[in-house]
DNA sequence: TTAAAAATTGTAAACGATTACATTTTTTTG
DNA sequence: CAAAAAAATGTAATCGTTTACAATTTTTAA
């Protein structure tokens, strides 16, 4: 391999006295090649370091295979398994990944969906931030006929094909077993309502609540966004609700370790005076004092099944257009945070 | 914008009745063409969809504007935070971002630089895996002249430029605190001793040991993995050693947090009994109890800085290659679950 | 042995930009 | 007003593949 200069078709063309035709041919292992030619092809470009440029075939193809994903945040677990499923969907399909997070910003977001848009990928996988109003910046995918996934964070206009777990469902589960725990006043930490996530975990919570006959108090609702200094300050407005709420439905993991963490401090006893919910089951719930009961919240599956449908669709093996929407399985995870009666749950793992 | 068919240079030239070249110049802003054909081409551009053909462009410019970057794992806080870092700058530049991700397997790191050669990025970003013994792999782009930029996980033969932390000196740092808070008989939990990273906080360890007159224990040095069972069998096996040790330094957060979690489990007092010191500074050291003391690790920076490097280099404002090292400062954050002389030095928030 | 069929290879035109060089148009200057 | 200078535009080659179609070579069958 001389360094500098690239190797061409052509060099292993004139070298072999072939033509370009059937070098390339024979690079894409066309059957239609002589196998002694193929070889003495393969052979050549491996002694010459050939590596087929990917420009030119892509711009003779019309098409790029390019995977784009925007995600609202990188640095989340929730996040980062999704990517590593995607990712090894993408990598075996010989698709290139190409990653832009949008830092929960709806500006960010159409900037990102313009400039992957522009870079031509094949198809898109995505998830909203917190304050995006609509999907116009995703018209032009639409309007060209490249394949949008949504994932997780979503509207549901029903016009596009998305990936989501049961929010609703999972709302109504942990509330439905902090009820069970005794609960009656029971605190919904959440975010943006603005988005299906946490719209319908609250529609969840709100149902469970009804269908236990326990009125639902506004003033339980909390709305922040997920910061460490959230958690700080749901902890203090959870204190001066008077008198103390029994319960606590906490929409994210770290939030709920950050609260907890602050009740503590405070003196009030987990699950003793307040029981806990969180979601996600990361890590830190069961590392935490006392391990933190959670929805286990299937990002790597949810990754996989979405770059897979997305491949699947374009290669024409399937039509994602017809199957609109996915949900993935999730369970609730019930370990000390909020066991109170002890017996009655055995507590996972 | 017409489904289906792309605009191209020539579409906009035929409409506006001037040559593609003229296009081409006003779309790049070239300030030879006339102010009034700019603007015409600019809104026809607009109006039509008009994106530019990224592959004709690079073929012709043989330039791809893209950066590799291999990571050793994905989901990770750390790698996260720089990949964040990463990409903000070069987001910020108009590069790409192509990650591929080892999981700390040599086979696959290989395959990985192997992929992102073929897809001639302009450079390349990586950290090394566990089992990595030799840097043969990132040959062909030292050959090709393209520039790599290794950070944390390197080998330091000195030929290629690296971002790093001072491990020794922070291994030095953790041992040097552990023994001034009374430990005499300190634990080290540490990965794979063939990565930098390790052997050198091994090596801080050993010294601040000597510095201090006390004698080198090598029953105990325990290797683990990272994983949440490697946290458990750590605990398992200081519990295991007699006398029980009184101090250990854990170079990771997680398996930290499992190994203190199992080691109250079985009645051990943190840090009366056992003071530990944790390595990364991840979320959950000020979640668990008692709170981690640790190693601040700047992964956003490391990434930044990286990456800035790395395009300078690209853009020929400075050369990479007479930089050599760049070292990233750290810092040890005191938190309780190492404080057992009150007030020597007060926690840290 | 030879015509037809099958297998293999070759020719040349795309794909959509950039850019050196040439040409035309406009402005400046004496 | 004409010539020179400056500004703007155009021509055509090039980047490295893929691929329809044509041409050649080899194999098969009668």
């Amino acid at each position: 391999m001389i360094k500098g200069k690239e190797v061409t078709i052509y060099d292993i063309a004139a070298a072999l006295n072939i033509s370009i035709a059937t070098v390339s041919r024979a690079l894409n292992d066309d059957p239609v090649v002589n196998k002694k030619t193929k070889t003495k092809v393969f052979e050549l470009a491996e002694e010459l370091g050939y590596r087929t440029n990917h420009f030119a075939r892509n711009l003779r193809q019309k098409q790029t295979r390019t995977i784009g994903i925007i995600v609202h945040e990188l640095r989340s677990n929730f996040i980062t398994s999704v990517l590593a499923g995607v990712e090894k969907i993408t990598a075996e399909a010989g698709y290139d990944l190409l990653i832009a997070h949008s830092s929960e910003n709806y500006i960010k977001e159409k900037a990102n969906a313009k400039n992957l848009f522009h870079k031509r990928v094949d198809g898109l996988i995505a998830s909203l931030a917190f304050d995006t109003p609509d999907l116009d910046h995703f018209q032009p995918y639409i309007d060209k006929g490249v394949p949008v996934m949504f994932f997780d964070r979503v509207e549901q206009d029903g016009n596009n094909t998305i990936v989501i777990i049961d929010n609703a469902k999972c709302g109504y589960q942990a509330t439905q077993h902090l009820i069970e725990q005794g609960c009656k006043r029971i605190v919904h930490v959440t975010s943006s309502l603005l988005r299906n996530v946490y719209s319908l975990r609250y529609k969840g919570y709100q149902d469970a609540l009804f269908d236990n006959g326990i009125d639902l108090d506004e003033t339980l609702l909390i709305i922040d966004d997920l910061t460490e200094q959230a958690g700080i300050d749901v902890a203090m407005k959870i204190m001066s609700i008077k008198p103390l709420p029994d319960g606590a439905f906490i929409t994210n993991d770290f939030v709920a370790a950050v609260c907890m963490r602050t009740l503590k401090e405070h003196g009030i006893n987990i699950p003793g005076d307040i029981a806990i919910v969180g979601f996600n089951n990361d890590a830190i719930c069961k590392l935490i004092e006392p391990t933190l009961t959670t929805i286990n919240y299937p990002g790597v599956a949810m990754g996989e099944i979405a770059a897979r449908n997305l491949i699947n669709h374009l290669k024409g093996v399937s039509n994602m257009h017809r199957t609109n929407t996915i949900i993935v399985r999730t369970e609730l995870i019930v370990r000390k945070s909020s066991l109170r009666k002890k017996g009655r749950l055995k507590p996972h793992k």
